[in-house]
DNA sequence: TTGTAAGCGTTATCAC
DNA sequence: GTGATAACGCTTACAA
């Protein structure tokens, strides 16, 4: 009796064996209960003993799912983003799927190029971060009608599926955090707030928890820059020189607070003594480069839990709420001690 | 003019656009070179046009090339191996590779699993780590004549394609700097050496270089001890229960000496003051658990570059070494002293 | 240099 | 419950 010699076993090889079709192969190998118990047997009998392993890209090819979900993220180094990022994995091992994973280093182009390359491995779902991207990427998701989801951001538009932060509930945190510390002169560096919703939510929210205890930010006290280093530099010194000087200034960003925190060091100010910085944990830089630094730290973990579960919804054809919003939490460090009375 | 309404564009989308055939499209998205000028140019303003994404699974099943490496490792929580990986990573990836990983927590039939779903994946070549694994895996392996190698052992039997140590040149290494030192009594808490090449070469080399100084490693100073802690624990015991105490213990595996620090604790005896230890860093627990152990490190990097250019090589049809040794590297630390004189 | 067409190994849609 | 058979989207001889 010849056989293939040294060739891989194929489903056609199997079902020879088990002396069924291929069909019937492929039934008991994927819906096991769509087929008679002895069918079954002869055929898991059969498949083992010529030692068969299934041709995924055949599989694929003709299923046209992979069970596989492609993750976009800007940088692996980032513990914040691990977070999220194992969350994810571990949601969808659970549901039978595999995360593929790719970095671009904050490179645009670069990100649209993995991200092409991950819808060619023939991901059956995409997580981003954030709310930006390529045109070319949201222009391949349709194409392809490919379920996604963004995370680490909320899309002001609502056009995209999104899983972010409740951005207001922070900003009301850190400012009733400062005002419990006694704090009463306040200034704010925001980052740009026009069309940027977690930018004017935070704003919003520390606006809103200070008008609740009488106190209004004046708009000498508040100032909008890019979220950059320097823009957090400028942004001190605008907030410094105002009439009123401040004894807290919150930020908008984690960029924008060591940006803050450079321009004292430069002015000879003493953080927190002479003045309390805090700022929102976007990037989870804070806790990198100013340990000392409080924050609002946001659920990054259940954010990828999320995701997964939106993920895994769509592919099954259910229903999912488009805009999620979660909790966040303050982090107090010793950057946000209360006021000199004598200052 | 009507287009397929919303869905993903086809090589044939293409071709008609670019007024082609399919097989010039192919070649122009894979072997630009050999298609005209002219053509090409049409081709990559077609597919642009139409935001083509190749589809990978349907490019595999007729091309039977994933461009894809799987390796499969006991863990990821450890930096040595991710020394390896990384290389293997950065190797295989200018190559036009991608590495896929796995790994199986020291479990063998895990193992045979995630290898299992590699290979479905359609993995063009696979790097196993250790010498020895499940038999399926073997056989998975040779009936999907696909290449591979081990690292992280040297395959005794030669019937494996490896990248390993010279385990000997270690052993030699490691008894030099004892002898240097000025110690004149050591012993030997040794693996199993029966088919075990690493660790009769180990052995082999210390005792080699004491004979070049004159000195015998005696049967009782010799003891071996599977590679577990209590191994390393009773191997101890049993040396320095020996007739002439040693001022060194050389100890053929991190494990090993592990255990065996441990035994010195609990007799009340301090390393390296009352008994110096050493060791081979087969898994660099030596440094996560006993930093102070002096060791011989491992090139682990080269490692994975080797095996990432000998898999490379074989998926090129060139001929390929079936086993490689690199040189390995004393790491002295504190755990190895001289002997006191006055014992 | 380009076109034609036969697969690649599955799954899925029908009948039976 | 099971069996034919037509896709699935691409590559690659082989022809032209």
């Amino acid at each position: 009796m010849k056989t293939r010699s040294s060739k891989a076993a194929r489903l056609e090889d199997v079902a020879r064996l088990a002396k069924v079709s291929t069909a019937t192969v492929s039934r008991a190998l994927t819906l096991p209960h769509k087929v008679k118990a002895r069918t079954l047997e002869r055929v898991q009998q059969a498949a083992s003993s010529l030692g068969y392993v299934a041709h995924g890209a055949a599989r694929a090819l003709a299923s046209r799912r992979t069970h596989t979900v492609g993750a976009v993220v800007p940088t692996l180094d980032n513990a914040i983003f691990a977070n999220t990022i194992q969350a994810l994995q571990r949601t969808l091992d659970e549901a039978g799927y595999v995360l593929l994973l790719a970095s671009h280093g904050f490179d645009a182009d670069i990100e649209a190029r993995v991200t092409r390359t991950l819808i060619e491995r023939g991901v059956d779902g995409l997580v981003l971060l954030g709310t930006t991207h390529h045109p070319d990427i949201y222009r391949m998701i349709e194409s392809h009608n490919l379920p996604y989801v963004l995370t680490w951001a909320f899309d002001e538009s609502g056009n995209h599926p999104c899983v972010g932060f409740d951005n207001r509930a922070a900003g009301i945190c850190i400012a009733e955090h400062l005002l419990g510390l006694g704090h009463r002169r306040f200034a704010m560096v925001s980052g740009i707030t026009a069309h940027n919703e977690r930018a004017q939510e935070r704003l919003a929210g520390v606006r809103d928890a200070l008008a609740a205890r009488g106190i209004t930010l004046l708009s000498g006290q508040i100032v909008e820059k890019p979220y950059t280093h320097t823009g957090g530099r400028e942004g001190m010194r605008a907030v410094l020189n105002s009439a009123d000087s401040p004894t807290a200034v919150i930020c908008g960003n984690d960029v924008l607070a060591i940006g803050a925190m450079a321009e004292c060091h430069a002015q000879g100010l003493r953080v927190p003594d002479d003045v309390s910085i805090t700022g929102f944990d976007d990037m989870e830089m804070a806790s990198l480069m100013t340990p000392a630094l409080t924050t609002v730290r946001f659920p990054t973990a259940e954010m990828g839990i999320y995701a997964a579960n939106h993920l895994l919804a769509r592919l099954d054809g259910k229903a999912v709420e488009l805009r999620n919003k979660l909790p966040t939490q303050l982090i107090v460090r010793a950057s946000a001690a209360a006021p000199k009375t004598a200052a």
